[in-house]
DNA sequence: CCAAATCATACTATTTTACTATGTTATCTC
DNA sequence: GAGATAACATAGTAAAATAGTATGATTTGG
């Protein structure tokens, strides 16, 4: 069990946006210099979080990035679900990804790995970037 | 955010030997028969699962694995820290798995990473192999 | 026009995962 | 005591995921 470090870069740099106060935009660029990040790679992760309507984005020159939301609105889970591709990832599901051993459907076995997902997501859920950046 | 193949097997295979109600070993054969596993990698499990004393063998003829527990006593953690090497893996420890990207130490987001796990390994604690047996 | 930004895709090296293969040692049954 | 059937041990391996890098096109402020 571990967070991505694709998540851990996501939620760096999200925060970086959050704790800004102004209303322009942000560069990835400035963002990866303040928290040491690999440019490229978060270029990607952004991206991802664009689609997910997470932030949304100025091009351009003085162009970059703002949060799309407010920061109360910004989950773990939104991140992750934007940024790790396979998040959720259910067992038993006898989709491409996995061999099905199930005997009997839905097994026993199903419904727990369902019930475990469906806990953690909860509890990603619950965790906000507001909270978060107030730790900082 | 998943469960680790090897988790899954060592579930179903415990919980072979969890329903068991006789005393007598049951050989990793015939639990991969019951639960179509690959017999050469649940054996694998299985030594682990005996170091982290949740099984014990027999050798020989007849021989096989019996749990070390009641089944009240051996928890999803458990399980997940014999079987998945690196189960435990906070983030920005600055060891040789990763590189640290905080500023200050500890930083918030260590700080972050640190409770995520705390809750989910507590979680995991919380679901015995008795609860899992008994939703079969 | 130029610099700085997003946007897009392809490539790649390393690590992890999920196995298989081969062989040794221990014990029960005949 | 031989043979079958187990656990036990280690090495190899193919495929996938991870964490990047590389190259280039497009957009826009000055």
């Amino acid at each position: 069990m571990h967070i991505s470090t694709k998540t851990e870069y996501a939620v760096r740099a999200l925060s970086e946006l959050a704790i800004s106060s102004d209303e322009k935009p942000i560069s990835i660029t400035e963002i990866c210099k303040r928290q040491k990040l690999p440019l490229k790679y978060v270029e990607q992760l952004f991206r991802k979080l664009k689609k997910h309507e997470l932030v949304k984005s100025v091009h351009g020159a003085k162009g970059g990035y703002l949060l799309n939301k407010d920061v109360k609105d910004i989950s773990l889970k939104n991140i992750m679900k934007a940024v790790d591709d396979n998040f959720s990832n259910t067992f038993c599901a006898d989709n491409k990804n996995h061999i099905s051993h199930c005997i009997g459907f839905p097994c026993g076995f199903h419904k727990l790995w369902d019930e475990i997902q469906d806990h953690i997501e909860d509890y990603f859920e619950s965790i906000k970037l507001e909270q978060i950046i107030a730790k900082l």
